[in-house]
DNA sequence: CAAAATAGGGACAGGGTTGTCCCTATTTTT
DNA sequence: AAAAATAGGGACAACCCTGTCCCTATTTTG
């Protein structure tokens, strides 16, 4: 058994892509602001980690090797497996290849959470807890979005590179100044700040020669 | 046609997971000091850009959404179109169903390199560009590592995280000197610099209250 | 026991990012 | 033509992270 001291949130992370984990760990993090977070790149692992801490959120992608990914016995053994030894955690099952059915059986076996991978975006994870904590669970099944294309400048600072990726999405018939202001609220800065750094921005790609169209 | 003015690597990556996606991408940012990287959550977008721009690297997820990720001639269509309209690259598939034939396939088809997700740790892909550039290609299936736990915590810095990671993984035997001093040189940093990190992060836990074991 | 390793700190400079404020041309709208 | 929006800058303080150097107890190892 494990000592509940802390007041931070306890969340455990199970996910076999290395870089996915991280990437769920730093949203949870990001989500969580006062939170230890566990990494198992297992299910062994994980395992480990349940019997010796007491977790307040488990976060499983059941496509797990040594299980056969394809059989939706294992996977959802894998589930059940993680819920039998965390019974009060709150559990949100991730899956890059999701069903309608493997929703109602996870949700069956005590699963308030269902994300299909290419739905989660930067900070959705809040929304998903949010909504766990109002509705009681949060569904987002695959979802083929017009996201538009994305651009990353070595040299940008990563608010330039936040600001300008709004700043692209731009709808017409919307001024600058008015996306400045969204910023401004978003981000909780000045307007003018954010005007400052879209600036900065442009006059970095200009000078290397490389802006994409629209400015 | 595009301009190729500058002496940046022009790099794609089309993966509909947002947070694979944005993964990659830093990972490629990292390993490419002067980069832009575009990114590209669909087929669609993929081909909008490979028809605007001229790419050095492509990498690319075959498992996209409108395709069937269950057939293998969808999956090995899609890599085919980007060939197409990009002869002058180099092409790296990353995939998170992995399969010997499936390289083999790509292989004909002109792709150097083949990564399952799961095996693709924080700063592979230099390991990997590297090796492409050496011997002409790079493979990496599917690996069940035996990965050791993972622990973060709010208010850690990066380095500290780094740090405390490795300082984790000590082989018993090994003094934590001699740890401090394989950090320096990892980091190029002074081993010195390595214990404080160290000490600070431990301090840090130690004031919440929650240290994991081995220290 | 003597020497090495470890725990637990403090001080400090340098660098980059952030955020705010202010300035002047030029272009676009109204 | 007047007003608003935009491009393109500069100056500046605050903050955090990094990296180096130095210090003293306490514990472990040889």
């Amino acid at each position: 058994m494990s000592e509940q001291t802390s007041k931070h949130t306890h969340v455990l992370v199970i996910e076999d892509q290395h870089l996915m984990r991280l990437a769920l760990i730093h949203e949870l993090q990001a989500a969580l602001p006062a939170s230890i977070v566990h990494g198992a790149a297992n299910v062994t692992i994980a395992l480990d980690l349940l019997e010796s801490h007491q977790f307040d959120l488990v976060v499983i992608d059941p496509g797990m090797p040594g299980y056969d990914p394809k059989s939706q016995d294992d996977r959802l053994d894998v589930v059940q497996v993680i819920l039998d030894l965390s019974p009060d955690a709150i559990h949100i099952v991730v899956t890059g290849s999701d069903t309608d059915e493997e929703w109602e059986h996870c949700q069956k076996l005590g699963v308030v959470g269902y994300l299909a991978k290419n739905n989660i975006r930067p900070g959705a994870l809040v929304d998903v807890l949010q909504e766990v904590a109002e509705r009681g669970y949060s569904v987002r099944l695959s979802n083929e979005t017009t996201a538009p294309p994305e651009f990353y400048h070595s040299g940008l600072t990563p608010r330039e590179q936040e600001i300008l990726g709004w700043m692209r999405q731009r709808p017409s018939g919307i001024s600058r100044k008015d996306i400045y202001e969204q910023l401004g609220e978003r981000f909780d800065i000045d307007a003018a700040s954010a005007e400052k750094y879209y600036k900065r921005a442009r006059a970095k790609l200009l000078k290397t020669g490389l802006l994409p169209k629209g400015l």
